[in-house]
DNA sequence: ACCCATAGTTCGGAACTTCGGAACTAATGG
DNA sequence: CCATTAGTTCCGAAGTTCCGAACTATGGGT
């Protein structure tokens, strides 16, 4: 099994960024991960809201996620360990992060109180 | 010519905005739309950086950022007239586009300094 | 040492998306 | 009205994503 590819902070770009979070599943795993102390294995990321995913789809999330310098992922025996890198992101691209993850929070909440309320006429322009 | 379609603020969502974006070009264009005074047709972005973008391609990608909620269009005789939507999209993702925005400002800034000096080793973990 | 279970990865085909050239439509000016 | 400019639509080729099945790697039990 070949080891797992990081890329040097400075070589991350921001389009690879955008695209591995522009998946809402792929944004509630970085998100699930920071939240967990910042340390997860992929099984414990088996369903995402109501939805399952397939093994081969997670790894390749996690890959996505990887490659976009999102996480570092260790081999820990059996299982692999995923960390954020949300202090070197930050540092490279401040504010980036948690623009992201508070516009997919607050879409959420925004989300609930519509199924509350009754949907009123939209504007179309 | 069927009207052009434009999503209501609260329609938009995150993974729409980071799609949009996750695109250098699209990013390039959206920016250079905030820039120019929040108007601009779309002929004035027949290229970018050194790249000519195809008509057809060009089109696509105002229809993207128009439907991800990012820009508005309008119809002016001949041309369309794009106006940035920063100020809804702001009021509804804080932070959002100013993080992707500067990603890519930064990003461009540190890719010039790179070019000037020795590139060296790299990490890979 | 062997097998088994668990955790992930790789392969490959079907479904979907993106790109861009050519043909098209729409408004305006001569 | 014809020509021009501005943008859209169509459609095939190329690329990407999804996910089931087959695979590999590690560790524990006996």
């Amino acid at each position: 099994m070949r080891p797992l590819f990081h890329p040097a902070i400075d070589d991350v770009r921001p389009e690879a960024i955008l695209h591995a979070l522009a998946d809402p599943s792929r944004a509630a795993i970085f998100a699930k991960i920071m939240q967990a102390g910042c340390v997860e294995a992929c099984s414990a990321v088996s369903a995402v809201g109501d939805r399952v995913i397939p093994k081969s789809s997670l790894s390749n999330h996690f890959k996505v996620l990887r490659e976009a310098g999102l996480i570092r992922s260790e081999r820990h025996g059996v299982e692999v360990r995923n960390h954020s890198r949300w202090i070197e992101v930050e540092a490279r691209f401040p504010g980036l992060l948690a623009g992201i993850i508070n516009a997919y929070a607050s879409d959420q909440r925004h989300d609930l109180r519509a199924a509350e309320t009754p949907t009123l006429d939209k504007d179309v322009t």
